[in-house]
DNA sequence: GCAAAAGTGTTAATCTTACACCCATGC
DNA sequence: GCATGGGTGTAAGATTAACACTTTTGC
């Protein structure tokens, strides 16, 4: 009986050939740190009718590419960066958020060290922006930053992902200012080195900060084997269980 | 300058057309409770590649529908309900992850009162399962299921949303079966009764259970403003802040 | 010695967990 | 009266939040 019903994948293809005429692409929200203040990469829109407009890095993603490597493409040809840190975050797909037609876009968050990227002023269009005070982004990239940037606060407490965006030696207030600058709120210094220590996430280097015009603070490291779960490009750490 | 590298959306277009070829899908993972079982439905899968395995419900997005519509329609197609409870989870696109093409699906959840869905037995292929012990669904969507329970797993403390799954009407320890049917463990009664009533997001009917062969319980309803903003078709308020 | 930031501990409040006995009903 | 599940409280432990003074360094 339901073997009557059944149809080839080809006979389906063929009957939905309309269907087949949407892009898939990925937006990345690429933030960096520096300055105390969380930035984010943006290029300056190549169409017309954004002219002006700043927007994510995206891309359209390849016929033959697998969804999840597209943005770890499009952050290796924009910054050069391998290795990156890459969480997906959410699909956005309004029938009219792209002019050039239907185009349904995968956003993702990245965190990568701003030292290994600063990129060259006359090379391209690619620049640092604060994300704090950022408005007229072209499409709905607003709405896309806005929605990573709330994830990405959401996690920070549960994982340690925002080393990141640090170089490998830090000291806890410069940890803490990361933290402040993500969140948009002021923490106790006490509470805050409490709460770190206690969640076993850092090494004590035995070092102290040089160079600073007061009492210099010890340096710490983030543990090798979190820095190896957590600061590459691999999400599954952040689904699995996290044991302590 | 850069005036000389923009260009239109047209043209965009048009060079990119071999990009234009992917299908967008949505999965549905819908839940629904009964037996103080987790139960999802699924419907045989009509293609030949996956004869005699289950797949969720879900449907090509149509071109002049966005994405966030498209759940809503396969649930009032396939359910005939309206005003249901859908969450988006995660967008799955392995190349190979359809055998019809190029699909790239956006994997939502939903909640419903299995009473308001008993599909005739001989209207069609659509029938609950335990979440329990399934395998062998077709395509990838033993993944996509597992990945919305993960998703509903959490959710579940912090928003009063598993209401969708239960009647108006309902005692502290059907409650609790439902949350340790979601969960997969055992709750303390005592302190889950404490950790609900805490969250105040019951309202005591004064009113007891009847035919129940052993002491009647108290039987509770959702408080109505929270019924208006989690048991409709509103994602807004899981990303909104609770004011408690 | 002064400015600037590092470093540190206690208390109160809240939340979480573990755990045991009596009560109301149907049969 | 017995079986079934309803209903309740407390103590220990963990977590969070608020809060101030002394120390080290560069200048």
């Amino acid at each position: 009986m339901t073997a009557l019903h059944l149809k080839t994948a080809e006979f389906e293809k063929a009957t939905h050939s309309d269907f087949f005429n949407i892009a898939v692409s990925v937006d990345c929200v690429i933030f960096g740190y520096e300055d105390k203040k969380l930035k984010v990469l943006l290029i300056k829109s190549d169409l017309e009718e954004f002219d002006g407009l700043w927007s994510l890095l995206g891309d359209l993603v390849r016929p033959n590419e697998d969804l999840e490597e597209a943005p770890y493409r499009v952050l290796l040809d924009r910054t050069g960066l391998k290795d990156v840190f890459l969480q997906q975050v959410q699909t956005f797909g309004s029938i009219n958020r792209h002019p050039s037609g239907r185009v349904v876009t995968t956003a993702y968050y990245s965190l990568i060290n701003i030292i290994n990227h600063q990129p060259k002023s006359l090379e391209n269009e690619v620049h640092w922006h604060s994300v704090k005070g950022l408005e007229n982004l072209a499409f709905d990239h607003k709405l896309i930053l806005d929605t990573c940037l709330k994830r990405l606060q959401e996690q920070i407490m549960e994982h340690p992902i925002v080393f990141n965006l640090l170089g490998e030696k830090f000291s806890l207030r410069q940890l803490q200012d990361l933290y402040e600058a993500i969140l948009g709120i002021d923490l106790d210094r006490r509470n805050f080195r409490k709460r770190i220590t206690l969640k076993g996430w850092l090494v004590d280097l035995n070092e102290m900060e040089e160079d600073v015009p007061h009492r210099p603070g010890k340096l710490y490291k983030l543990r090798n084997q979190l820095r190896k779960e957590f600061c590459l490009g691999e999400k599954k750490h952040l689904e699995a269980v996290v044991s302590n």
